[in-house]
RNA sequence: GGCCCCUUCGUCUAGCGGUUCAGGACAUUGGCCUCUCACGCCGAAGAUCACGGGUUCGAAUCCCGUAGGGGUCACCA
């Protein structure tokens, strides 16, 4: 295989979404599995919907997942007189030509075509075969004009052989003399993106099923040009659980990459968890690490069909897509936990909660309680919401703990307290005599084990659940416990 | 409407003519474990492989129709 190059080439028209990564993230693994390159390019033709915000919003996407490219970010602007000389080229070697009619009268044309459910309703060529003379006419006559792309008129089929779909062909008749060049001398999207293709030296076009209808016509532009043809790849749409393209427009930020930044999400998890919505690796793999995915990837295994993003706006227990999240914990209980440690800091610092000797003194203290904490863990977030009672002392006790585990027995506000009293009596709490001592007031009192201890779960940890409180007893600072456990008493007001 | 693509459990998917009355993952659910929850482990339920015709000894797998879904038909990208 020649050098492989590919390309990410977003119009800066808003943020990046799941979409838009997922194609990236293609790109990107390809490239990397090939030893190739990856080239970033803003696409930015349309000056009245690009913005600065959207290309700084893209790149920090790209740059928080993880996703590095080896070429750009160009700017399709600044190649402009690259894509005039091209449509020169056409309209000089005849490959295309001016068009003189109005938007007016062709949207009437279609419009007409449409309703009268005509098979065709492109374009119908009144201008293409006008004689030089006509043409230095109308332009002495000052009448605007755009430049159309001669489609040769023949019998037969365009194609090309998509890496994931097989031969896709067209009939040259079906496709219409499309405008490569506005009336205001700006050539369009379907030109500049071949002739940044080409001299990008582009390999492997790697873009969204919705492009499909493009390539044809740029393949024909690729020939005009008298270029190679560079392999293409569609990968399938996602969509949502009503077979709509996701978009910002009707599904606000839960497709944003920049949402799952926010909401506690490993960028690595949510790669992951893109990756493999229209793509798997032919066996039982879902996790994989960065090497094991690059290596895993190709395009004959990305999907053909359209994926759904499964999600339930408004759905009580799972924010987002249920699969994206169970990656995301599985993560965030199995890698290394210093690592998971830095993030966790990043998380309790935006929450003020950071306490410096967990860089040093308690460091070991910090570590463990991660280690204790993560596994029931979804997202980051957790760690300063659910988690929150091991660091700081503010914290509220969740309302189900408190009705179920304390409320219930009003006894405990004397039996916490003799707990605390049994556990200031002992000189060393460790997981072991923090058992020995809370299932020995258990009996002593003639009660269940669990009531006194899931009742000091309830209030040391402010949770219903979590890690065994044994462990948590020797865990905390024993003045936290006992002060916890002796305040129980407010809590029933 | 034309053209193009797609169609296997709720969702992501495996499957590429026979060893599959369809396997895995998530979600749901029963149990074990247990101080709780989670993890883990063992189970359950869940897909007449969109439908109808062919081809074949044999089809989820090949062919043809039909239906449904998606994409696209801009002087947007």
């Amino acid at each position: 295989m020649p050098e492989v190059r590919v390309r990410f080439p977003p119009s800066p028209t808003g943020y990046l979404h799941i979409g838009g990564a997922r194609t990236a993230i293609y790109n990107w693994l390809f490239a990397k599995k090939h030893g190739g390159k990856l080239i970033l390019r803003i696409e930015d033709t349309d000056t009245e919907r690009s913005t600065q915000a959207s290309i700084d919003g893209i790149i920090e996407g790209l740059e928080w997942l993880g996703i590095d490219w080896d070429e750009g970010p160009y700017f399709q602007t600044e190649f402009a007189a690259e894509h005039c000389a091209a449509a020169n080229k056409l309209l000089a070697e005849g490959k295309a030509y001016k068009c003189f009619c109005t938007k007016e009268s062709l949207d009437a044309k279609r419009e007409a075509a449409m309703a009268a459910k005509q098979s065709f309703v492109g374009y119908d060529g009144t201008c293409r075969n006008l004689t030089p003379e006509q043409v230095a006419e109308k332009e002495a006559a000052g009448i605007p004009s755009v430049v159309r792309f001669k489609v040769p008129r023949r019998d037969g089929m365009v194609s090309y052989d998509d890496k994931v779909l097989g031969l896709i062909k067209r009939a040259y008749n079906d496709i219409e003399d499309f405008v490569i060049v506005r009336s205001n001398g700006k050539p369009l999207y379907l030109l500049c993106n071949v002739v940044d293709d080409i001299r990008d030296r582009i390999s492997h076009v790697i873009r969204g099923q919705d492009h499909m209808t493009n390539t044809l016509r740029q393949v024909l532009l690729y020939e005009a040009l008298g270029q190679p043809v560079p392999v293409f790849a569609h990968m399938p749409l996602t969509l949502d659980l009503n077979k709509a393209k996701i978009s910002k427009r009707s599904h606000g930020e839960i497709v944003a990459v920049q949402f799952y930044k926010q909401n506690g999400f490993l960028p690595w998890a949510l790669l992951n968890f893109l990756a493999l919505l229209g793509w798997n690796p032919g066996d039982d793999r879902e996790i994989f690490s960065r090497e094991e995915m690059i290596e895993a990837f190709s395009l004959e295994r990305i999907t053909k069909s359209n994926s759904i993003f499964n999600f339930k706006k408004d759905d009580p227990k799972f924010f987002t897509d249920p699969k994206a999240i169970n990656i995301n914990a599985h993560y965030l209980r199995t890698m290394p936990v210093a690592e998971i440690a830095s993030l966790v800091k990043g998380e309790l610092e935006e929450a003020g909660l950071w306490n410096p000797t967990y860089d040093s003194d308690k460091k070991e203290w910090y570590l463990k309680t991660i280690e204790m904490i993560r596994e029931r863990f979804h997202t980051l977030k957790d760690f300063t919401t659910l988690g929150r009672a091991f660091f700081a002392d503010d914290f509220t006790i969740d309302e189900a703990a408190l009705a179920k585990n304390v409320l219930k027995h009003p006894d405990l506000k004397t039996w916490l307290p003799l707990l605390a009293d049994r556990f200031e009596a002992a000189d060393d709490i460790t997981a072991e005599s923090a058992e020995e001592i809370a299932k020995g007031l258990a009996e002593d009192l003639g009660i269940k084990p669990g009531i006194p201890i899931n009742a000091a779960r309830a209030v040391i940890t402010g949770q219903i659940k979590g890690p065994s409180m044994f462990e948590l007893f020797a865990h905390f600072d024993k003045a936290t416990v006992l002060k916890r456990l002796r305040d129980v008493d407010r809590l029933y007001v």
